[in-house]
DNA sequence: TCTGCCTGTTACAGGCCGTTACAGGCTGAT
DNA sequence: ATCAGCCTGTAACGGCCTGTAACAGGCAGA
């Protein structure tokens, strides 16, 4: 059984969606107000929340964003059919998902139950935001230092070879065109074709000699190919 | 730069669309039907799927299924507004999200960035979405290090022999017509009829001498007739 | 200011791959 | 079996893509 928690200002819509829920083993906590809906959330775990745009005292986007700051679970936000700008805003808010008004009780439920199954794999893992070293057969590369070592002994990169390498051992086996390389080590202008993506290439396929990483996709772009491993026993 | 696969049989959609993500960092890969969608998808890495429901060929639970058998990805579908019940299916077959058409351009970007990001949160877990190795009687392929092995030494190939020979190899004893190879190694448009497939298993054939790993069916195209074997008990 | 390194450009060499052309094979009708 | 006609194999050519050496401008530190 799930817990559910609704804030709504419509008591009835919560009753008769309630009785409904829990046939699909989903109990629904009504909530008419968003003050009573985030005092309940800080004393009761659920396993979703419900969220209508439209409430009194303040509005669903700014509800969603206070949910965000202190808890991690799936937020569906109930919106005026056909409003894009308010679907919008709500996902990037931090909204999981939105369900138009007057819904489908039949629709709710199963994006209820997409959302809160999805949840559950992704809980515990939540954000750690720090790189990990990558560790390939006879290369190492540790992002926080920027160094990277060939068979056990440092190689000196420059910024922008580091910075390609690091790009593509992060999806080995991956194809990347030019253009996705280039907006990546320069930002978000590329509006000029040039042939540097190639020259950086070289370079680092010069000082990463005896491994030939990085093979190239004629007419679409290079790849890095490298096994991944485990890492070493002892961390440095 | 995030790449997303566009299953639809609409190809003035495609382009539109494709031109509007570009803004956005999407980059869309048109796939006008499930098969060629599948052969696409198999080869390449992409962020995302959009999957419109009414399609040629299967309809677009049963594709979503077999994306799923494989792959690890956000799937959005495209329903027909208001058919609650395809939303249903959809999401109980394993779609991450539907968008109803016509759709807002903008929504749809909203909704691929928010599926993209939580995926991207929830991978490196279990799913790796790795492609395995094929071994064969005397080959080898290795598609993540683009190589091969013919009776255990590496050979060479270029880039498109070797997209040749896994896309033949995924599929050993079926018939492909020159269309469906064309398709598959360029992309969307094989307007002109050329004889470059031909010349393509020429060279690869050359490559392959001992083994004849490639059989002409005359009228029809080419197929794959080597058997599998198991993998060897050491990894390499 | 000078020096040295990083990075982008140019230029040329070489490789990939599509086209053409021709030789030889396959198929079906006589 | 024979033959015509289409289908396929492959050598040779050429355009485009890619690798890299050499050069030039920019920037930081002395």
């Amino acid at each position: 059984m799930n817990s559910v928690l609704l804030i709504d200002d419509d008591g009835k819509l919560a009753e008769a969606l309630g009785e409904y829920c829990v046939r699909f083993g989903i109990r629904i906590e009504p909530a008419l107000t968003p003050s009573a809906g985030l005092a309940k959330l800080s004393r009761e775990h659920f396993d979703a929340v419900i969220l209508d745009v439209m409430l009194p005292e303040m509005d669903g986007f700014e509800v969603c964003k206070r949910i965000r700051q202190t808890h991690d679970l799936p937020i569906i936000m109930l919106t005026a059919r056909g409003d894009v700008t308010d679907r919008i805003v709500g996902l990037e808010i931090g909204a999981d998902d939105y369900v138009p008004k007057p819904f489908d009780p039949r629709e709710l439920v199963a994006r209820l139950q997409v959302n809160i199954k999805r949840h559950s794999k992704t809980a515990g893992l939540a954000n750690t935001d720090e790189v990990p070293d990558l560790y390939f057969d006879g290369l190492s590369i540790h992002p926080l230092q920027r160094e990277i070592k060939v068979n056990g002994l440092p190689v000196e990169l420059t910024t922008k070879e580091f910075s390609l390498l690091q790009f593509l051992a992060e999806s080995p086996g991956r194809a990347f065109t030019r253009d996705e390389i280039l907006a990546t080590l320069k930002g978000t202008e590329n509006e000029l074709f040039t042939r540097s993506v190639d020259i950086l290439v070289s370079r680092l396929r010069a000082k990463l000699k005896p491994l030939q990483p990085i093979r190239t996709l004629h007419g679409s772009g290079y790849a890095f190919v490298l096994n991944k491993i485990d890492p070493p026993e002892e961390s440095t």
